[in-house]
DNA sequence: TCCATTTAGTGGTATATGCCACTTTCTTTG
DNA sequence: CAAAGAAAGTGGCATATACCACTAAATGGA
């Protein structure tokens, strides 16, 4: 009886997300860890992959993050040479980012490592499941909380 | 246009729950900041309190969080005067945690504003489809990934 | 009983993330 | 066009969270 705690689990939305983010998590960063990044940063790499040079902004924007989390989050990236930001040639105020070469292989690596944590994830879970909660969240993600309450 | 990157969105379980747990968390503690407690805080104290001067461990695991994390995060708590530990009488090995009487005012502080809050959400996403999402964000909290992959 | 092993926490280090104050650049206006 | 205001990032600070190495305490044998 190792878990006399889980009966009541939690009635907070808030809670039961965190809690689920933090299992999963751990065994994304488990798959991926192979390739030296973590599972924050595997994504990260991908967002910038497919977001054709974008701008730090549009990459906080996509991900729902502080823009300034994202420029810490970017910087072992950058130190470690997977990253490189350069200014746009129109607004000097905004800074592109994009993958240097090593980055890009390093991608590819761990999207194979990836993939292989998603497959078992989706074989645990059923993958219509897993598309369903997929959608949860992403609603969830589009919600608009300064929409008066009604 | 303001989302030309959501389109596509991920198709990455991890990132989906990383991205909505930020778009909540940021909810969650807009509304509980006036008690001046993250909603993560507020959870904790919640779980010390439901729990009956639990053990660190056993909180650990029943917010399926690294027992280091949680020593961490307690930290600022106990700095605060909202929580205090204690040796366990039986087992000098383990380390109880309850809330001190300003604890548990402020946890009845912050419950009331995560009151609200939780109201505020499910207004916006609906009572049923709020307890479908906890009952499959549950349901990843309790995989077992280390079962051999079938 | 004594040692090898397991269990519970701690501290250090690193990433993840947020807020705020501040700087630099546009943009909008009078 | 100059001044006010908005927009994009940066840096500092604080919490959230993980892993690892280490210590202390309990436990299970031989």
């Amino acid at each position: 009886m190792t878990q006399a705690a889980l009966p009541g689990l939690t009635l907070c939305n808030n809670a039961s997300l965190r809690r689920a983010t933090r299992k999963l998590g751990q065994f994304y960063d488990d798959m991926i860890a192979p390739s030296g990044l973590k599972a924050t940063q595997q994504g990260l790499l991908y967002q910038i992959h497919i977001g054709g040079e974008p701008a730090m902004g549009a990459i906080a924007e996509a991900l729902i993050m502080d823009l300034s989390a994202l420029g810490h989050t970017l910087k072992p990236l950058i130190r470690d040479g997977y990253v490189e930001t350069f200014a746009d040639k129109d607004d000097r105020r905004v800074k592109r980012v994009r993958l240097t070469p090593q980055g890009l292989v390093k991608l590819d690596e761990a999207m194979k490592l990836w993939s292989l944590a998603q497959q078992r994830f989706e074989a645990m879970v059923g993958k219509d499941e897993a598309a369903r909660l997929r959608a949860a969240l992403d609603d969830i993600a589009a919600l608009d909380f300064n929409a008066p309450p009604a």
